[in-house]
DNA sequence: CAGTGGTCTAGACCACTGC
DNA sequence: CAGTGGTCTAGACCACTGC
């Protein structure tokens, strides 16, 4: 080995305000961030690591727990921990528009109807971090997330049925009154921030939501 | 206390295929999907969890954890550990619908509208393997197939909105034209064999769908 | 205040990987 | 085989709840 990881992070600091696990979170997240550890790197061994931070091996095991929930660490038992490769390709799930469009061969574009800034309160500045300017958004709104580093990672969906009014029906070529859908969408960042709330209206007529299921939870 | 939680749970075998945490955790899920735990109950303090199940009380956090990952226990810091309380109705999660409504503290009923049997194509009889007679089934579906060991596992689920016929509009007592939802479902047993195919339509103004998504599919 | 969950330590043994 | 993550124990102290 050459030179160790433990030296690059933040210390720790044990009178904290924050618990050691989620400081060495934090320190390896953003050492995944800002390229430091590269898609498929190892990660030092956790006894290491542990001897290396002067902490137990359990609090670098949940610092390790947190991050694989988030998605940017896996674990090879026998072998270790790596950088989840290909970060961006994983969105499967949870996809944007854009993407979701281009994926069924359609040429998506994006047409401005209104778009403010206005001022926030101090609570929603304190969770919601988002671009600095709007300007920044050109057809993709998520692709303009993934520039500035703020791609939600995680998001909470809720979806109902409704009739188009007038206004949604002329702007989705339907009827008033044509059956149609309503997505609304808050999506996280990996340290939970909220970075985006979305309200997706959808034709009835030329929309289906298809999930596979499972009862097993583990 | 009067009866102890210890005593009912199924005893953990430390020489067990699954590590103990994961039976400790299947047990306590299936006590609160069997109504033995209610919504809000308490669990025994988890010193006393882990004392009475000879057990440590890591094992005994790593347990809940899982639960809470879940969303059927919540945590709460010098109270103690609880059930959920409400469960919302999960696009990405298997419950057949008197279950659904049973933890939304509705009683569901079911009417029957028409019952046949017929003969099935040869391809038909290869996959489907119901139920001996439709006369088992009295008010829940899945409880018919529970009792006869062909509860679906996993199935591919489709939305789409609709506008609510005259003869939908009825039984939902709603009227002709309005916002509904159509939710397609094919049930599959663990070996793959369908099981079930069912068209659920809902009313548009009483039924949300909530999923969680994430960008992380492992 | 007693009781609770939240964090943390210093061990131990097992199952698995990769040589 | 050595090295790794996976599970598990028996403690300890802290922060918080609810009285």
């Amino acid at each position: 080995m050459t030179s160790s990881l433990a030296e690059i992070l933040r210390p720790l600091d044990p009178a904290g305000a924050l618990p050691l696990y989620q400081q060495l979170q934090r320190s390896l997240r953003e050492a995944i961030e800002n390229r430091v550890l590269g898609p498929d790197d190892a990660l030092p061994a956790e006894r290491q690591l542990a001897a290396e931070l002067a902490v137990s091996r359990i609090t670098v095991r949940k610092a390790i727990d947190g991050l694989v929930e988030e998605g940017l660490l896996v674990r090879r038992q026998g072998a270790g921990n790596f950088v989840a490769a290909r970060i961006e390709k994983n969105f499967a799930k949870l996809t944007s528009f854009s993407e979701d469009m281009r994926a069924r061969g359609r040429a998506p574009h994006s047409e401005w109807l209104r778009r403010s800034e206005g001022t926030v309160s101090p609570e929603e500045a304190l969770t919601l971090r988002l671009l600095e300017t709007l300007d920044a958004v050109g057809d993709s709104l998520y692709e303009a997330l993934e520039r500035a580093g703020r791609r939600p990672t995680r998001a909470l969906q809720r979806l109902r049925a409704l009739l188009l009014n007038a206004e949604q029906a002329k702007l989705l070529h339907a009827h008033p009154g044509d059956a149609g859908l309503l997505v609304e969408r808050v999506g996280f960042l990996p340290d939970g921030s909220a970075v985006e709330f979305c309200q997706t209206f959808y034709r009835g007529d030329t929309y289906d939501f298809v999930a596979e299921l499972s009862s097993s939870n583990d």
